[in-house]
DNA sequence: GCCAACGTTGGC
DNA sequence: GCCAACGTTGGC
């Protein structure tokens, strides 16, 4: 098994929203490392669900993988924000997975705190920020969750 | 709202 | 295939 981290506006979809939805598709993924990092993915994987662009940005909650990765149709809707003149059904460019509700932190992990633990140093979160899907390692995953309560 | 970092596009 | 221009992300 493995673990990743997806980042999420709040204000978009939060963790509330999936712990309402239960599952939910991660639709917009308009980046090819982020759409391959997916398409890695194996149902049962673990997921740092977390709040970007938001007061303050951390770890909201734990999701997991619930759906392999499969066209993401919001691509080739005209009306979708997240609309691709390139894609199609014939010929889908992006990808996304279905993620299920695990839980929310106890404890809510600021970046600030996430920046200030030694041992996260490695963190793709901590050194290349922009990347919105990302492999984590099991240890970061281990420490993080438990951090959280 | 600013802006640094970084990804993508397109002319050549 | 280079790289300038442009667009986006996301912390602050």
């Amino acid at each position: 098994m493995r673990h990743w981290l997806m980042k999420t506006e709040p204000d978009a979809f939060g963790i509330d929203d999936l712990k309402a939805k239960g599952t939910a598709p991660w639709d917009g993924v308009r980046n090819y490392q982020a759409r391959n990092h997916m398409r890695d993915m194996a149902v049962g994987d673990r997921i740092l669900f977390y709040h970007s662009s938001a007061n303050p940005s951390g770890v909201a909650g734990l999701a997991k993988v619930a759906r392999l990765a499969y066209p993401d149709p919001s691509s080739w809707d005209p009306q979708s924000h997240y609309f691709d003149p390139a894609a199609s059904p014939e010929n889908p460019r992006w990808s996304m997975v279905d993620v299920t509700y695990v839980r929310t932190l106890k404890n809510f992990l600021a970046l600030e705190r996430l920046k200030a633990i030694p041992e996260l140093g490695g963190m793709i979160l901590l050194q290349r920020s922009r990347l919105s899907v990302q492999p984590v390692e099991k240890e970061h995953y281990d420490l993080i969750a438990k951090l959280g309560g």
